[in-house]
DNA sequence: ATAAATACCTAGGAGTCAAAGGTATTTTAT
DNA sequence: ATAAAATACCTTTGACTCCTAGGTATTTAT
């Protein structure tokens, strides 16, 4: 896709399931590791991100660790127990719509 | 995703990828094909199907026959030469994106 | 006769993400 | 020493995509 952004839905499941495999992490943390673990093809902004970092915490999916690290703040956001529950939804709800995707873009044409 | 919706920029690439392969097709039989080809999983609502044909024909890459059968329109939609160009891009971006969200969904945790 | 299916359409709204701006501290380069 | 880049947080506004909910008209099934 370029840089034609991110696939509806896609960034919140992304952000449970970092979370998921790391335990904890910070914002600016979540927009670095997508950034490597994807060789720069998935740029998380900052503007798509803290919102939803903050939805998430409303809804009970996310609680917050606040540390100072050298002076700077830092939120620390980890998963709680409904959020593993609904990491564990949306990853195969994801997995389920690209399977169908897939079906749909690899079909053949009508022999005959 | 059960009934969340499409993702976005898929439905185009989904259009775009039936029209490939079957010639020419009018819009109430693409609702038909997609909702048959993937067993209700995905529905092509007519709100977001119409105004997408319309868009793609102002932009040339799909062309329209209109015909009637039995008292009712058809219009027939295919691709134009330069909408042959922009399905094999698409889907091949879609591909693309598909295996870098695979990628971050399969991520391992960090052993050690 | 009525409902469902076929076949087209649009206006308005909801939701998701991005662009563009802001603050403040620390580190690196000059 | 100074400037720039990186770290780390944030919000407002808007673009874009798709859906809801309505509409018209004909044909087929009940």
């Amino acid at each position: 896709m370029a840089d034609s952004g991110l696939f509806k839905g896609s960034l919140i499941t992304i952000i449970l399931k970092l979370l998921k495999e790391d335990g904890r992490m910070y914002g600016y943390e979540i927009t670095q590791k997508v950034k490597a673990a994807t060789e720069g093809k998935f740029t998380i902004t900052e503007g798509a991100l803290y919102p939803t970092l903050h939805k998430l915490e409303a809804q009970g999916i996310l609680e917050v660790e606040v540390e100072k690290v050298d002076n700077r703040l830092r939120k620390y956001y980890k998963l709680t127990e409904k959020g593993t529950t609904e990491t564990a939804t949306k990853i195969s709800e994801l997995e389920e719509y690209i399977k169908t995707l897939q079906e749909i873009i690899q079909l053949k044409p009508n022999l005959g």
